[in-house]
Parts: C-alpha cells; sequence; structure tokens
DNA sequence: ATGAAAGCGCTAACAG
DNA sequence: CTGTTAGCGCTTTCAT
C-alpha cells in the first residue's frame, strides 16, 4: 500500500524536470490529503483540531492515515508553526544522581502533553555550556530548564535574547532570567546546623563537592554551627573536606577518614550528597565507630536508598518531583499562550529525621 | 545592532501587505548575508564550509554572524537537508542508575560532533513504547538508540519503515532491526552461577526485578545452578523472589528477608542489580550475618559504589560507556554516509571479584 | 567561488 | 467547514 502511494505521487512530479530537491520519498501529508480527496491544510486540521473539520472528513483522513502510515514530520511543522514541542533540560551530569529524579518527572510531565525532552550535560566545569546554549537555542526549543542559575553573564544575554521561555531550578537568585523553581541553600545550612545544635552536637565537620551550590550550603552551615557554638571558638570555619563532584561513596569514605585524621573530636558531619553519606555512614561501619552514637551523619538529596540504609540517614530533601512538574507546566503554559501566574517558586525543603542524626 | 537589523528588514517587507506569516523576528541567514554583502546560500556556505569561500567573504560573514548573534535554525536546516543532528535514545526510566552511564557517554559522544540526544521514556511496562515512537520518528532523528531490544512487531515495523539508523542495546537478538551493541544475559546467569560455585557456595537464591532482562538472567543462572548441584535435587528451580523494577535498596532488604524467611539454609544471592544487593548486604548487616562468609552477594551492573561498599560488592560489570560510545559512532556514521563495519557487537561482560563473593 | 531558483513539509492568514 | 496562497529559514540543484 505504502510502496504503490510513493509510486503514484513519484510518478505525478517526475515528468517534469525542474530544480529543487525529490524529497525523502516518505509519506507526507500531501499524499494522505490526496488519498483522502481533500486538500493538504484540511488534512492538517484534522489532524491537529479534529473539532475543526465534519466527521465524514475526519474520518476519510484518519483512514487514509492508518493506510499509508504517515507520521507528521515536526520539523516541518515547527518551522511552520514556530512550536517545536522540544523543550531542553541542562543538567551537569546524567551520571550524578541527584537530578534524576527531577529530569524523570520533567520527561513523564511533558511527554503527556506531546511535548520531547532534548537533554545536555553542561558538565561541572561548566565548559561546554557556550557551545551547548548554541545548539539549544539553534532548535528553537519551546523552553529551557536549567539546573542552577545561569552564571554567565553572556549566556544570559543569549537566553534572553532567543525569546525562548526559561525556567532555572535548584537555586534561588534575586534576578531571574525568566522563571524559576528553587530553594534556599543557604537556608538548608543553616537549617541543618540548628537541628544537629538541638541533637546536642558539639563539633559538627562537613564534606562537600566542589560544586557552586554545595559550597554555599557549606558556608552557611558553617557560619552557623560557629554562632551556635558547634567549633573551634574564634576558628574561622568548621572542619571540612571538599571532594570533586560529583560526589561519590568512595570520596565519602575517604573524606571522614581524613577529617578523623585531622579533628578526631568530631561527633556530626554534613555531607552534600547522601552519597557521600553513605561513604561515611560505610567508612564509620568499616572503623567501629557507632552512628549516630558517636557520630552523626546527615545527607542531602534523600535519594531512594537513604531511607532504607543501616542506620536510616537523616537527609534534607528536596522535592524533584515537583521541580521537574512546575518546570514543565510553567513552560508548557507559556508555550501555549497561557500566562503563568507565580512564576518564581521557593518550593522549600525538609530535613527528613532519621536514625543516623 | 541587533534591533537597527531587524527593523530595517521588517521595513523591507512591511510595506507589501500581503498573506504569509512575518516570521519570528528574529535573526536569519537572510540578515547576516544582507549585512555581509553576499547571496544566502554564500552565507550558508561560509557556515557549513568555510573551505569553499574565499577568506574575504569568509570573515565578513563571521563578522556579521558576530554582530548579530545569528544563531542557525536547526529546525529549517533540518527540513532543507534532512538531516536533524538529533539522535533519539528510549531507556525504561532514567530514575534507574543502571542506564545512566550509557546514557552519559551517548550524550557526550554525541554533542562532541554537534548532535543532540532526545530522551524518551518507554516505562517497564512498554504502555507508552507505541505513542513515543510516533513522536519520535515525526521528529526525523539521524538515530534512534534502543535500551533492550524492540519486541513489538509492530514497533519494529514502524522503525524499518521510517528508515532511520537504530541501534539496539542491552541485550543479543538474531533479528536486530538494524544494528547492535549488547550481550549476553544468558551467559552473565551461567557465569555467575559457576563462579558461586568455585568459591564453593552448596545452595544459592537468586532476588530479581520484575523486568525480561533480569528475568532470562535469573532462568540460566537458575539452571545452571540445578546443573551443579547447588540446590535441593530435582527441584524446578533456586529459591528466588521477584520485585518491581526499578530495583530498590527497600526491595533488596525485604528480599532477602523474605528468602530467610523460606529458605534459611542459603548461602548465596545473586541480585539483578546492584542497588538489590546493596539492600542485601544492608539486611545482611543489621541481621548480624556476615558477608561473605555465611552468604554471599553478587550484583549486576558495577555501580560506582559498588567498589568501595564494605564488603566490596563483587559484581557483573557491563562498559556501559562503551555500549554509549558504539552507539553513537555507529549512528554518527552511518548519518554521514559512512559504513559501519561490524554493525553487530557482542561487547561481553565481566565478573569483577571482589569481598562480597 | 558565487548566485538564482526551487523546493523541504508544514501551517498562518485570508477568502469563500 | 474547506480551500488558496504564501511563506517558515534553510539547502539542493543547476548555472555562471
Amino acid at each position: 500500500m505504502v510502496e504503490k502511494l510513493n509510486k503514484a505521487v513519484a510518478d505525478d512530479t517526475a515528468e517534469v524536470k525542474r530544480r529543487g530537491r525529490r524529497g525523502t520519498g516518505s509519506v507526507t501529508l500531501r499524499d494522505v490529503a490526496k488519498l483522502a480527496g481533500v486538500a493538504p491544510i484540511t488534512a492538517s486540521r484534522a489532524l491537529n483540531s479534529p473539532s475543526a473539520v465534519s466527521p465524514l472528513v475526519l474520518e476519510r483522513v484518519q483512514d487514509a492515515v492508518r493506510r499509508t502510515g504517515y507520521v507528521p514530520n515536526m520539523l516541518a511543522g515547527g518551522l511552520a508553526s514556530s512550536k517545536s514541542r522540544l523543550v531542553a533540560a541542562v543538567v551537569p551530569t546524567i551520571a550524578g544522581p541527584v537530578f534524576q529524579e527531577s529530569v524523570h518527572s520533567l520527561t513523564e510531565a511533558l511527554a503527556e502533553h506531546g511535548y520531547q525532552l532534548m537533554l545536555g550535560q553542561s558538565g561541572y566545569r561548566n565548559s561546554r555550556e557556550d557551545a551547548l546554549l548554541d545548539a539549544i537555542i539553534g532548535r528553537r526549543p519551546d523552553g529551557v530548564v536549567l539546573t542552577g542559575i545561569m552564571r554567565s553573564a553572556d549566556g544570559r544575554r543569549r537566553l534572553l535574547a532567543s525569546g525562548i521561555p526559561v525556567v532555572e531550578t535548584w537555586d534561588l537568585t534575586a534576578t531571574p532570567i525568566d522563571m524559576l523553581v528553587g530553594f534556599s541553600h543557604e537556608n538548608i545550612g543553616i537549617a541543618v546546623a540548628e537541628y544537629l545544635h538541638e541533637r546536642g552536637c558539639k563539633q559538627v565537620a562537613s564534606i562537600n563537592g566542589n560544586d557552586d551550590r554545595a559550597v554555599r550550603r557549606h558556608n552557611a552551615f558553617s557560619q552557623a554551627a560557629l554562632r551556635l557554638g558547634m567549633a573551634v571558638p574564634d576558628a574561622a570555619g568548621i572542619p571540612s573536606h571538599v571532594v570533586q563532584a560529583p560526589t561519590t561513596l568512595a570520596s565519602g569514605r575517604e573524606g571522614l577518614s581524613r577529617l578523623l585524621k585531622d579533628s578526631p573530636d568530631i561527633d556530626a558531619v554534613f555531607c552534600s550528597s547522601d552519597m557521600l553519606a553513605l561513604g561515611v555512614l560505610t567508612e564509620a561501619q568499616a572503623l567501629g565507630i557507632p552512628v549516630p552514637q558517636q557520630l552523626a551523619v546527615c545527607g542531602f538529596g534523600d535519594l531512594s536508598f537513604a531511607r532504607d540504609l543501616h542506620p536510616a540517614l537523616t537527609t534534607v530533601r528536596i522535592d524533584g518531583t515537583a521541580i521537574g512538574q512546575l518546570a514543565a507546566r510553567f513552560i508548557m503554559d507559556r508555550a501555549e499562550g497561557r500566562s503563568v501566574e507565580q512564576p518564581i517558586r521557593d518550593i522549600g525543603f525538609s530535613i527528613v529525621r532519621r536514625d543516623s542524626a
């Protein structure tokens, strides 16, 4: 059936020798329209706004689609309508588990409405962000979701100039490019310090990935700990260890071992990820240090395994699913001409109190 | 500068009232060409095959690009050239850590050559695979990377009909749609059984996610175990527990506890993922069961944490990075008209012998 | 080495 | 409700 159609179309056009191309040979809307006995635009309407055509036409077009195996060319559609139904997401790396939940729910929420996700990895060193941005803008996506705040002024300018709706996530700023779904890393640092203080910790420490957001959590944590007297008086900060992002179990183990060497008396560690915390738990177990009796451990992320570790991990929970869903909704609202009410959201965080601290 | 240009272009066309659209207002190749004093096609050549134009022209075009902030519209380019520079990847879910390494390296390898990844989630129940396929084919990607073998005959047919290069991964089949980068799940089951046998295990069990590939690993493992006498003679299979995919630490803990209730004498567990294995390790520790002395544990995936657990996890290693890189290369070779030598690859696996078994 | 013409496959705008 | 026309922004084909 398909072959026959293709041939018929080819015959139609082959006789006149002209310039231009002869296309890819795949079934087009024109073929469908011809088979259904209507104009291409009518076939287009039957597919995109079925209620705008008569039932008879709808039937015949749908039948023609079925018989030809027609799949709309969204490149062409996107070019004509300036609606690509593509959304780009930028994450430091998909290899870290931290953003999985967000990416998952984003993909899901978009797919439900016929949008597709394009994934870009910026790396933690922001080296490729520049080239990535061109690759993204060039596809004219209906929206861009960034992990974190875009810091480079040039990047901000280019995104702004492109006119593409942008959602920055996982952070707060007074001057977002456009929309924002995030939370305060500073407040997290403070909240964790206060929580550990309540639990009676006297000498806290931290292990952090070397990315901007983790460092800011640490700084706030360190300041608050100082203020609460959970560190050597007059020190510049608490004992801490910085590791390469993305963080791993291995660096958590090594981090604890180093911290203990320099500061054997610490009684709590705040880790910038649950993976690091798992490393700390592992090392503590290997060293025979009881958690939380001798050492309290707090993670960040509330990854799926945190709840079921032994001891169960106390950690900071970020609702990654909410981030993904909100970002998706913001962008689809914009793309479809609806206005976004309250486009700057602080979704907060919570400390999940479990056994490790 | 940009505004001035846009205005100039607008003036050109505003006078004659005509049908059609007035575009998006963003800078086009025409604008660049006009500013550089050349024809659009020449500007196009300057950007896409710089060696085909004179140095002077090249210079002026590049300058015009810089001054206007022009970003090529790849939708238009793709439509005209039938090269979208987009590659689609389908994974069951991005939330499971198993495919991260592959997706990461795939994204990376593609980006290096100006290709972009589109991500689709099929879910483990393959429910949405159908709609997803249309969404993918509709974008006319230069290639599709599937996780696992496409089982639905209809899906195979549609992909084949689309003419898009396809790489199936993470499995083997005698009849791939097109290209293939995988390994044998049956052989893994057998190899793990033999390994545990060598280590002196007498009564093995398994905990598996309910996805097809895990089940096949289990079946082969179970058969081999029977053959090697590591189970009750004349039994249909070994003790096993099936859990929902994606697998979690929690289901690993629960799995072990159930297995021990029914079969207290087991001395080894093969888990269909490292996450499950971590759960088994955790539960064993909570129960005071020494690993590997009383219970050997083998995982699957060699996730980043496996090496550094305590005890270090013996597991099956799949080179996810190689899968991603090979898939990327296959597709780019095809897209750029090079032929792919040996487009069906078994990349094998290895058992990483560590402390847990 | 450069350019003019002709489309790629689709939809917005306008007209019946 | 349906059709005609004119593009979307780019590249292929053919000609110079």
